[in-house]
DNA sequence: CTGAAAGCGCTAACAC
DNA sequence: GTGTTAGCGCTTTCAG
């Protein structure tokens, strides 16, 4: 049995509401009692069982990360920003990943709640009816992270997407290209529906430029499926001379695709994408993207979290968090 | 107020202990009743308090894991197939970031074991007196994943880094190589000092070739330091002709630093490495390569702790997993 | 500044 | 099959 805040009191000769003072760094204590306290508590080796602690105080001092897959080095890194910002605050992560399937999510949404964490940061594609529903009923706040929260009332950290891809895109534009093909990861995926393709499509139409269906590719998000659809752009009616890809695992498939050809970047084609890891630059040529601040969407949102756990007012509980271009070589 | 199980309980005209049996699926429960009872759960949408379960039953079904940074993909990826199989047996993890600082595991450690977590999960570079002192007081079982336990008697799960490596440059050797660069990480991490290092010394040795300090270049384990160290290989006294360097990051660092100076990888210098991200297959020349299982290191990991903190009889708590290796276009 | 006492919501004997 | 009754280890009034 491992020692209890009742076994310090009885050592120390005091109660155990003074030992709960002590260790909760209450300053209603003598310093010498605290002094002595403190010194059973080390000879004894006591260490405070947050369990009891949560359920006497509702307040577990955990908050909840559910997230598609933590193995992707874009939530990673997200998660990392998450992290940071909890061990600041002194609260610890439980982490899941919910692989995006609806159900499970709301699995996950339902083991946290019994877990009584304090707040919960959530990242998906898009938000299901039943996720909605499940969320509705949760009484501790919960932040979007770098996930679209249209149509609810939900907290969110996020960068402009669709204003991104239209930057992107204008400068392909910029550079003389009327042929620019989309490579874009899942419809399924609200941000690429609902902003990284607008942003094209408006940056095109703005332009004068037709919308062209065929230049429209959908990937899986993978490497190894861009790297095929290269196969599908070459073949294409009309030829392209630019890609814009949804992200640099994307772009990279479809850039080797074009050198494992014989073709060239960014002499034959011009690529632009999002940036979400160190591919961007470890390739050759390096690819011009749009950074993406992935560990400061997460800080954010835990930051917005740790207020709204604490029952602060929040101006704006929609946050939208600045990106950049940086211009490399698949760009001339 | 949250609806407990006693509100259940009068909901449904029964005791808490028949709530909580048809909650916990005891099978001493009339139909009648269980049918009634979950009729109630549902209708006043009761959630078990997993906080006063875990109080009460001393388990909470939560697995503590410290893991240096979870940006990185190798620990990613590792943490995903942790994720899988705790999710298998229904345990939750909390995930906490360790940046290999010393103080900073023993607090994570000292901080986990407070959260009753059923047991531990723990990768560092190498195990710090404190650390072990703190394991010693655990009681519950910690598993040290792709981490050496050297002069422990923790269970551990990993591959067997010096063969590997031993293989890799003899790999090397074998096509020819007499002046081989071991581009390390840091010297800090016991894989890289006992195990890789060793293996690169013992091909050499048993190959009668000379060990040569210059040829051992120590990096932090970045592209970006990598990159640099070119420099360094560059004007080596005697030329190397091949490079076996500790991961895929660094090896694309040199890679591109040979390659950003006109020289070409198979012809000028061939190249192999640890692999542990897309990195290997998505440089060109894609790099030969010793392949990690990380997500196998996880979920084995966690399967060796399901068993231990089930209280079964482990034949071999040191676990070494298979690797393999990958001929790619880096070598000849 | 310190102590007594009442829970927090649930599990786990132990009765019936 | 079902109910009763102790706790689990701590926080938190409320007294003094």
């Amino acid at each position: 049995m491992a020692v209890t805040i009742y076994d310090v009191a009885r050592e120390a000769n005091v109660s155990m509401a003074t030992v709960s003072r002590v260790v909760n760094g209450n300053q209603n204590v003598k310093p010498a009692t605290r002094k002595k306290v403190l010194e059973c508590i080390e000879r004894l080796g006591y260490r405070p069982n947050a369990v009891a602690r949560g359920l006497a105080s509702k307040k577990t001092t955990t908050v909840g990360v559910i997230v598609p897959d933590i193995s992707k080095s874009y939530y990673a890194e997200l998660s990392r920003g998450i992290a940071d910002i909890a061990t600041m605050y002194e609260y610890n992560i439980i982490l899941s990943n919910s692989d995006k399937r609806a159900t499970r999510e709301v699995e996950l949404l339902e083991d946290h709640l019994g877990k009584q964490v304090d707040g919960l940061i959530f990242m998906s594609d898009s938000l299901s009816d039943e996720i909605r529903a499940e969320m509705a009923t949760a009484n501790v706040p919960i932040v979007l992270a770098g996930t679209l929260g249209d149509n609810t009332d939900l907290p969110t950290v996020n960068i402009d997407h669709e204003e991104a891809a239209y930057e992107a895109v204008k400068k392909l534009i910029d550079n003389g290209h009327e042929r620019i093909v989309h490579v874009s990861g899942p419809m399924s995926r609200d941000i690429n529906r609902l902003c990284k393709k607008v942003g094209y499509e408006r940056a095109l139409k703005e332009a004068g430029l037709p919308i062209i269906d065929e230049f429209f590719i959908e990937t899986d998000n993978t490497y190894d499926d861009a790297y095929e659809k290269w196969a599908v752009i070459r073949e294409l009616e009309e030829k392209p001379t630019a890609i814009f890809a949804g992200n640099d695992e994307i772009a990279v498939g479809v850039l080797n695709g074009i050198r494992d050809e014989g073709f060239s970047v960014p002499e034959d084609y011009e690529v632009i994408c999002f940036q979400h890891t160190l591919l961007s630059r470890a390739v050759r040529p390096q690819l011009t993207a749009i950074i993406v601040p992935l560990y400061d969407l997460g800080a954010v949102s835990m930051r917005l979290l740790t207020k709204l756990m604490n029952g602060e007012e929040v101006e704006d509980v929609n946050v939208i968090l600045p990106y950049h271009k940086e211009v490399r070589q698949s760009t001339k």
